[in-house]
DNA sequence: CAATCTTAAGTATACGTTTACTTAAAACTG
DNA sequence: CAGTTTTAAGTAAACGTATACTTAAGATTG
């Protein structure tokens, strides 16, 4: 037996269609009578909505979707997380996809949920589709986590750690320890947080009169996703003739990457190399050192970007673009030591 | 402008709807200049489908339910993610959803993915809702993963570690290694993991004919999704008057835990206690110990799991129960020692 | 108490598709 | 070439719900 409908509900109540459909929403008043008579067919043929002719009615779908480079990613693992506790009070839905930071991926992801008519999306863009992001974003609420898209018409919201100042305040603390030839391995620079924290780097290092350009030697573009490129980036640097005595990486994946480079080549840190990282570590307290990093919590994150979501789906969309910006502190671990 | 509807096409290329749905579904024959012109048509208008009202006329959602404990857990992290990449290429996605091992939010999350109409769901179950779940199974085709069903009418797949073998082995393995004392941290007895996990502790101690029951002194039940349940379960059995010589933990979460109490206690690993667990942690690799594990990749376990779930909607549900278990090995590390 | 207002419930349409059924013209056939 | 078959395209119904509109009966009014 297929699943019963509002019809065979109406029939075994012997009621119409409309007030079956007026006692489930409760928006209109039903005698106590009939309600009774409702609630026991609906009983007696086990009878539930279907969402998808209600969403079709109804224009809405109470699914929001969430892109993200890499749902693996201890990061959005954890934001996932999050914005799932802030909507589903609200009876909101997540369909969570991964675009591994490919164009492709994530312009076939939009268009997906665009035809599935979510009803607002997260999104952890790869900077690749910013015209077509753009075009989504006049007509469905759009917040975008972590990464800034570039086109001017884009029309939503915001939300990440301010790169900027983190980048800037921990580059900072390493010269302060003494450091002067200290090595970054950063993120893709279509992506608004790599090219952020470079940026703060960048006016870190200014500070004491060293010039970050395409001449620098302590560079290395790694890919924020790929924990194998922060890998390389470490073995990069240390192979150096005269490698830097501190090396930062840019965010979580990377250092995993650099931190095992050093362990499984007996690099000593920090006597050897000192290093720090953007962002918290899973688990990090478990680790053979403790990273200094800068604190962003992904918890924080999602959340925020869950509400001004929820916000945005409620407002129609109508409201200004806004952006939040966390700022972060410092977390002290052992790996930045004091050079002379 | 909202968005152009098929009627929209039809009336700008000037022909039927009918024609246009055969021409974006390809199956039937459109001649080459009205399916031109309905291109042209798509391509002006910039239409794109409605999934929504597509899955109601079609009673299809290529949308997959997942429900797991915790989606932060890093193993359903992983899962998560081996799922949506075997999925994505047949046009399937996901709905994601934790339920805290919660009876509650597992029932409503059930009743939520049957109202959405979901094709299908990868289950993770607490184990509370076994009847309903048989009911559901009935007609919706289900992939139970890690956690078994108890209801003889339930009907569909189960894909999981072989728990038995694999803590047996395990077992087996600290005890050819001296040790006597062997304490256990498991996880909920109404999970199927947690009881088959404890099973083969048992037939193991069963060898040196020692007796787990419930006078077994160095058994403490934890929380499988709560790494602090391993802490106090580490903490439980490190405080007793003769404390075991090694601890196995039963799952990722519980080692942390433990390894947790262990390094912020002083504890040395395996000097003062061995330790082993079930399952691989994430990035222990960095960890200040390795610890020795049973080898359980989720990877393999979301992969098969999402095949099976696909063969069994492509089969309509007409397929006999199905039990795939993966025979889990023993990874060395350095935290189980040889004991005189 | 006739005229008007209120209201509980029903009728029927719409949401955007897909497709069974229909139709008209073209292509065969003997 | 009249009769039959084939076929490209159109017409209209259906998926399950929500609700604007309608209706009939009861309540209210002067």
């Amino acid at each position: 037996m297929p699943n019963a409908t509002i019809k065979d509900v109406a029939k075994e109540a012997q009621v119409s269609t409309a007030t079956v459909s007026r006692v489930l929403n409760d928006n209109y008043f039903v005698s106590p009578e009939l309600k009774q008579k409702v609630m026991d067919a609906i009983e007696k043929l086990n009878y539930y909505p279907n969402s998808v002719a209600r969403s079709l009615k109804n224009e809405s779908t109470q699914t929001i979707g969430l892109i993200v480079s890499d749902i693996s990613n201890s990061f959005f693992t954890i934001v996932n997380r999050s914005v799932e506790d802030i909507v589903k009070p609200r009876d909101y839905n997540l369909i969570v996809c991964s675009t591994d930071n490919q164009k492709d991926k994530e312009y076939s992801y939009l268009q997906l949920l665009l035809e599935k008519k979510v009803d607002g999306i997260i999104l952890n863009t790869t900077g690749y589709n910013y015209d077509f992001v753009a075009s989504v974003s006049q007509h469905l609420p759009i917040v975008l986590c972590g990464r800034k898209i570039e086109n001017p018409f884009f029309k939503g919201d915001f939300v990440d750690s301010d790169n900027q100042t983190g980048s800037y305040k921990l580059t900072r603390h390493t010269i302060e320890l003494g450091h002067r030839k200290i090595g970054i391995i950063g993120g893709q620079q279509s992506i608004s947080s790599g090219t952020e924290r470079l940026e703060g780097f960048r006016h870190a290092m200014a500070t004491i009169d060293i010039k970050v350009d395409a001449s620098y030697p302590y560079q290395f573009v790694g890919d924020y996703n790929r924990a194998q490129s922060g890998y390389e980036g470490a073995r990069y640097l240390m192979s150096l003739q005269d490698p830097p005595t501190a090396i930062l990486a840019m965010n979580n994946e990377l250092a995993i990457g650099a931190l095992r480079y050093f362990r499984t080549h007996g690099i000593e840190v920090p006597d050897q190399v000192s290093f720090a990282c953007y962002g918290n570590i899973r688990n990090s307290d478990l680790f053979y050192v403790q990273p200094d990093t800068v604190d962003m919590d992904p918890r924080v994150i999602g959340s925020k970007a869950g509400e001004m979501l929820i916000e945005r789906i409620e407002y129609k969309n109508q409201l200004p673009n806004r952006e939040l910006r966390f700022t972060p502190g410092l977390v002290k671990g052992n790996t930045l030591k004091r050079i002379v």
